[in-house]
DNA sequence: TAAAAATACTCCATAGGTATTTTAT
DNA sequence: ATAAAATACCTATGGAGTATTTTTA
């Protein structure tokens, strides 16, 4: 039977063009290295050598041979040093599902680090509400998601990122953006509230509904939107007021008062995985976040 | 150390994602199958399987590899089939020396039998004296050779092809142009001679000069050419006469009288390579000609 | 006659077999 | 309860070693 054996020793004897040189080379012996090559010769039924005593030369096919399994060794290795990557989680691709609201620090922060680490897996982002990303996460659709915590599906393995308090965003001219100490959520009984949409996001929405009947009224939506941002630019344009999560502070931050709530409500971003065999490019994904990203978000103190 | 079997072994379990069917389709035991496998999986240092005891999938890196080894192992075989093909000599190149007198019937019979046994190799042709031939042989810039026996030149094996009469073609006005019986060389004692080059072609100057030294005179030479149909040509237009092989007789037939001379002098023409190893390329060449040229060309009677 | 491949033989590593156990469904 | 992979152990083929012969330049 043909073996890899039988084509290492065939490129060493005619890179050689000498047994005893070739056997050496190989570590062994010269008579068995005669054998293998006879038998090399026989199982694919063409003489590769014109031996005499006393020199040793390829015959044309043997030229035409060692040309075509240079190839193939080369191949080989390069087979197994890419499996081995694919393991290292170093090349494939990764579908990265995501809350809009990471997509403000969460996202980039790991999307940089993580091309930085893995600069040849392909990466496909796709912004999908936490009940999106369950489902996508099921149908394979993405290998991760970036979603609000808690959920509650069983077969989805999770990590938390960050715990971050909720804050209220407020107009300049509002009368309570100048207060320093944190507000109570019931001073905003009788505003107009701005929220991200019901139907796009079903959670945020019901968070704010929650929040607001456990300090004893129901809020009075004024306006829906699908991104966050553009709920804080109604804000700043003074049409009302609206719930977000702290790290969104950092932008709009000149045109929008934001102000900690009494009893420090807070929102948890995770990372969440579908559990059975994972992908080395996404078991590698997951390492990196823990090891990388979740110790930078510890901005807020949340207990 | 990794080799062939373990290659053949993955692909056949990727394939039937069981290890039972596996090792029958191999027709094997199931144990040493599992063995291998676990040892392929070692040696390339991943895991290629997801096992359970109750199903086996591939996993990502399994994925990619059997990609891989589909492609090496379909090479080898190619590879394989391709050295198979050279070692009968259909691939592959030879080049071929040719005298000009063969370019009438030997060069084109050679050549039509060889492309349509042999349609993938490719064929160079070269117009070459005997002499240069025998040097091109040498410096291995032909493989074979299409020249005048015989050659005093050890390395050279040969096998002749041809033995054909000389005959004189004379113009139609000629004196001798109607007798019917072959005629005496030094009935031509005055006339003049056309032959192809001295330079070009000092072979066949010297046997038109051994064979009218031999009736008795020295010819006079008029005109040399290059090519044979040119001398020809020359003669047809009454410039003088030409000892000519026979078979160039089937050309220009209705402008110049062909006649048998008396003593029947003739010339051989020989297939010639250079002694030793033999590309298969080569060597089918010598015996298709063996066998299906030479046959054809018994239509002289030289004795 | 000297260098190098082939031959003759010996040995043991391991591929592959058989019997059995384990485990997931 | 059953199907299927893993484990344990055994067998024997053949790959590799040593000693020697053959061959030709």
């Amino acid at each position: 039977m043909l073996e890899l054996r039988h084509l290492k020793y065939f490129v060493t004897v005619a890179e050689e063009l000498h047994f005893g040189k070739a056997a050496a080379r190989l570590n062994m012996a010269q008579p068995p290295l005669s054998s293998q090559i006879r038998q090399l010769e026989e199982e694919i039924g063409v003489p590769l050598f014109h031996r005499t005593k006393r020199k040793v030369e390829l015959t044309k096919e043997g030229q035409v041979f060692l040309e075509k399994v240079y190839l193939i060794l080369k191949n080989l290795e390069d087979a197994i040093e890419t499996v081995r990557m694919v393991n290292r989680g170093e090349i494939g691709e990764i579908a990265i599902g995501f809350i809009s609201s990471a997509s403000y620090d969460i996202l980039p922060a790991i999307i940089q680090h993580y091309r930085k680490n893995y600069p040849n897996i392909h990466i496909d982002l796709q912004q999908l509400t936490t009940e999106e990303q369950v489902k996508a996460l099921h149908e394979g659709r993405i290998d991760v998601g970036i979603l609000c915590h808690p959920i509650e599906n069983d077969n989805v393995l999770f990590e938390v990122i960050r715990q971050e308090p909720m804050v209220i965003a407020l107009p300049k001219d509002h009368p309570l953006a100048h207060e320093t100490s944190s507000i109570n959520l019931n001073d905003l009984s009788n505003d107009p509230f701005i929220v991200t949409g019901r139907k796009a996001n079903q959670r945020h929405y019901d968070t704010l509904i929650k929040l607001c009947y456990q300090a004893g009224f129901s809020p009075k939506v004024v306006q829906e939107t699908k991104e966050l941002s553009t709920v804080l630019s109604l804000v700043s344009s003074g049409m009302g007021v609206a719930l977000v999560p702290a790290s969104i502070q950092s932008i709009f931050k000149n045109k929008v008062i934001y102000r900690n709530i009494r009893n420090h409500p807070y929102t948890t971003t995770a990372l969440a995985w579908k559990s059975g065999n994972l992908s080395p490019t996404v078991r590698a994904f997951i390492e990196l976040v823990k090891k990388s990203i979740i110790p930078l978000m510890n901005q807020y103190d949340c207990e």
